[in-house]
DNA sequence: ACACGGTGTTACTAACGGTAACACCAGTCT
DNA sequence: AGACTGGTGTTACCGTTAGTAACACCGTGT
C-alpha cells in the first residue's frame, strides 16, 4: 500500500535531515560560521548534492540550523523572565541568562550572529532590502520580548508600538553590550548585568552633570 | 633632487587613492556591500592588482571606505550631542540624527553595517576571536559615546566601566531599533525617538503591571 | 518486465579573492 | 649613452567556493 510507504519514506527523510543537521552542527561548532558545504557534506559522510536536495541552498541549511539553537535559547530566556520576584530581578535574570548563554558557547553564538542573508524576500519596488542587518536570532528575540512586554505591562495608548520599539531596543542593547563585553571582558558578568539594568532603570536620566563641564 | 620627487609621487599616490576610493564608493552605492573587486576596478578604469597594491586586500579597501563615512557620521552626531537644551533634548536630537542619517542613505548604511571581518588580530591563545560581531562603525560609536558620558556625567565610582557599558548598550539599542524601524516603518521617526528616549528615561521600570496578569 | 521515486555519485560551471610574471615609462646615477 | 630604479599598468593564472547537470543504483508496486 503506497500511503504507508509514503509515510515511511517521509519520516525516514526527516530522520535523515536531522542527522545531516547534527553533522552540520558539529562542523559549525568546529570551523565556525564559514564552514563550507563540502566540509559539512564530508562530515555527514556524503557529498554536496544531497545537502542541496535537503536544504535548497546554504541559507536553507543555516536557517534550519539556527532555528534549533534559537528555540533552545528562547526557552531559557522565557523561564528567566518568569523568575519569581520583583521586576528588576526578572530583568536581571533575563539579561544574565542571555549573557551566560553566549559566554558558555561562543562558537554557537558566533554562528547565530552570522548574517544569513535573510531569504531575499521578493523585492517589492526597487527596494534595497534595507533594514535586515541584525541576525534573525535578534529579530526573533526582539519580537518575543515585545510580545511579553505588551502582554504584561500597562503602557497606555500606543502600547503595541511602544512595546515593539522597546523589545528590539532592549535586545539590541543587550546584544551590543554583550558582544563588546565578550571581546574585552572588562568586568564580571554580574556587574555587566547590574550596569545594564541601571541603564534601563533610568539612571542615565537621573545622573548629575559633572560640575563645570558642558553638561549632558 | 630626489626628495621633492618623492613627495610628488607620494601626493600623486594619495590623489590616486582618493580617486580609487571614490570609484569604489560609487560601486558600493550601486551594488551594495557585496560589490566585487573586479567591479570596483572596472569602475575605476583599471584592473584588480592595482587595487590590491593600494589597499592590500578587500578588507583594507572596505576599511578605508568605511572610515570616511564613519567620520562624517560622527561629526553629525557630535554636533547633535552639543545641542543646547535639557539632557532629554540632547539625547533625542542625537537619536534623531542617527536615524535621519540611516534613513537618508540606506545604501551607505547597509555598507557600513557589513561585518568587515575585523583585521584578524593576532590570535592570542586559541581564541575564537569571539565578540566582534558588531560592525566597526557601532564599535566606534559606542566608544565615542562612552567617552562623552564619562566626561560629562557624574557617575560615582566605576564611572569609567559604567560609561563604556552604557555607551555600547545605548548604541546597540539605537541600532537595533533603527534597523527594525527602517525595515518595517511602523511609525514616524519622531515617535520612534520619543519611544527610545522613554526607554532610556526609565519608563520600563515605572510602568504598571497589567492587572490580573503574571506581572513583569 | 517495467516504470517510479528515492539515494547516492562524479564531474562540471561560474564567480570570487588574491597573486605571479611581465611590460612600459619616467627620471637618476655612472 | 646606457644601466638601474620605482612607479603604473597589464594578462593570465591559482585555489576555493556555491551551486548544478547527468548519470547510476536499488527497492517497490503494477
Amino acid at each position: 500500500m503506497q500511503t504507508s510507504q509514503r509515510l515511511d519514506q517521509q519520516q525516514a527523510a526527516e530522520r535523515r535531515r536531522r542527522e545531516l543537521l547534527e553533522a552540520a552542527d558539529r562542523v559549525v561548532l568546529r570551523d565556525g560560521p564559514e564552514a563550507s558545504m563540502n566540509a559539512i557534506a564530508a562530515e555527514a559522510g556524503i557529498t554536496k548534492p544531497i545537502l542541496y536536495r535537503h536544504f535548497g541552498d546554504k541559507n536553507g541549511l543555516y536557517r534550519a540550523l539556527a532555528q534549533r539553537h534559537t528555540d533552545a535559547l528562547l526557552v531559557t530566556l522565557r523561564t528567566a523572565l518568569d523568575t519569581p520576584g520583583a521586576r528588576r530581578e526578572r530583568v536581571e535574570a533575563t539579561l544574565d541568562a542571555y549573557l551566560a548563554a553566549i559566554e558558555a558557547r561562543p562558537q554557537v553564538y558566533r554562528f547565530l550572529m552570522h548574517p544569513t542573508e535573510a531569504e531575499t524576500a521578493p523585492d517589492s519596488e526597487k527596494g534595497f532590502d534595507v533594514g535586515r542587518h541584525t541576525a534573525p536570532l535578534l529579530r526573533r528575540l526582539g519580537e518575543e520580548l515585545a510580545k511579553i512586554i505588551a502582554e504584561r505591562l500597562d503602557l497606555g495608548p500606543n502600547s503595541e508600538e511602544l512595546a515593539r520599539v522597546w523589545g528590539h531596543g532592549i535586545v539590541g542593547m543587550m546584544h551590543a553590550a554583550g558582544d563588546w563585553w565578550l571581546g574585552e571582558r572588562p568586568c564580571s558578568r554580574a556587574q555587566l548585568v547590574r550596569h545594564l539594568a541601571d541603564l534601563l532603570w533610568g539612571r542615565l536620566a537621573a545622573a548629575g552633570d559633572i560640575p563645570g563641564g558642558p553638561g549632558l
